[in-house]
DNA sequence: TAGTGGTCTAGACCACGTG
DNA sequence: ACGTGGTCTAGACCACTAT
């Protein structure tokens, strides 16, 4: 198969042992990349480029085996990968789709905040604030962007069952997220990730989260309904994108008093 | 093979097609289960009943392949599965062999709080008590036994670089670990986890934990040496063995002030 | 050199969803 | 009836580890 390196010895009985056509310094066998990787890789890109966007049906395995030249074993392996990590969702009798944060599956992968009664509580955004401003050191960093650069921050109210829960500051890169305005935020229904995968290309593969118990200072307390001084879960996330590049920083605060934050230790 | 129901048809080519001899009242097939899920099954069960032990090494591939009439092919999805529930860990030219909670990497699995530095913390446990008493209407439901059945209750603190910082109150089912004292407890160094896996033969597989902001009463602000009514990280675990029975219950208090609790969304 | 897990292939059949 | 993913097999070779 094309674009492929490193690609050891030959293989059993293939009609074809893939003779040549490399791109460029094949670089002897430094590395061992097993082929199920690299298409991987291959499949990741046509994710990111677009080619295949989020809820759509991706080519059938076969499909993908002949246009990769490999077996269908080997692209099983790859989507078996990737839907693993959450990129595609297989459904057996159907094909494999692009996943989506609009699935219900996707919801409580980043919001784990669940009633202690276990009901089902709809929860509303409230857009607090929505500017364009530049990046702090510690957000630059955080980013992955130089200090200054344009970052846009969102503030938003989380209220569970008419109950304001979770005060949420959100720092995303002013380049990528061109077009955001408060305006497009505030009519948005749904979840915030799926509309940055839908309008801005973005999708937020996954999260590293910091949590810590704080006292809530007056400003925050105020906004959400309890005194100053009272117990909040601190929640410090960065989110990435394709690539492992940081996309999102988002500082939350969480009342968990008839919530709960849920963790599964696997 | 043997013990095994349920399974539909015949297959392609095998010289066997697997004759007769099912256990007991084959039921039509009205639920299919693969092979390799029945396997993973059998698998388990060897684990659970000690004839691999942890740290051990189990049979090869080929060998368990011979010993349940399959290929290897489908011993290795099955070993593949129980791998990725951190079951089993392989090691490629060695072996594979019955996962421990002694190795490093199963240490930050259960203990999720780094410090903010991201150095190296040692930390050192220090009992408090240890008694036996009759289960709460909680906590009996909780561990899935009789109201007033015997449990262990155990309270312990951890320094982290010799500061109080997490306060643990943890119960067990009296009846499992039913040689358990004081005085082993205080003796023995490293995870909790390692010794009711070694001395009990009770592994935790997976555990669940709630997490809320809380404050700090008197009692516990003392032994963590904060004040009353400071903000702390309240985390109830419950955590399960084999065939997901629970089997502890622990309800810790961190101090995350110069530490987090770590998670990955993903 | 021998044994283990890891990769890759090819082909057959099964379960599921849709025409 | 057909196409999709899901299971199962068998065989070859590769990479790693130990002896």
């Amino acid at each position: 198969m094309r674009a492929m390196s490193a690609n050891p010895a030959s293989n059993a009985n293939p009609p074809a042992p893939e003779s040549g056509a490399g791109a460029s310094a094949p670089a002897a066998s430094p590395t061992f990349s097993p082929l199920y990787q690299q298409i991987k890789g291959l499949i990741t890109q046509s994710l990111e480029s677009g080619e295949w966007k989020p809820g759509e049906i991706i080519p059938s395995e076969v499909e993908l085996a002949g246009r990769y030249k490999v077996s269908q074993g080997t692209v099983r392996k790859a989507i078996d990968e990737l839907a693993a990590d959450n990129l595609l969702v297989r459904r057996q009798g159907k094909g494999t789709f692009v996943a989506t944060h609009n699935e219900e599956r996707a919801q409580f992968r980043f919001l784990r905040l669940l009633a202690d009664d276990g009901a089902e509580h709809p929860h509303i955004s409230k857009l607090l604030e929505c500017r364009r401003l530049r990046a702090s050191a510690d957000i630059a960093r955080q980013l992955d962007l130089k200090p200054s650069d344009p970052v846009v921050l969102i503030r938003r109210l989380l209220q569970f069952d008419g109950e304001a829960t979770v005060l949420d500051e959100i720092w995303l890169p002013g380049a990528v997220f061109r077009g955001l305005t408060a305006e497009r935020l505030a009519e948005y229904k749904g979840p915030l990730y799926a509309m940055f995968e839908a309008d801005f290309g973005t999708r937020m593969i996954r999260a590293t989260e910091k949590i810590r118990a704080v006292a809530a200072d007056p400003a925050v307390a105020d906004l959400l309904n309890v005194p100053a001084g009272f117990p909040l879960l601190s929640v410090d996330r960065v989110s990435y994108t394709y690539g492992d590049r940081p996309v999102e920083v988002r500082r939350g605060w969480y009342v968990t008093t008839g919530y709960y934050y849920q963790n599964d230790l696997s």
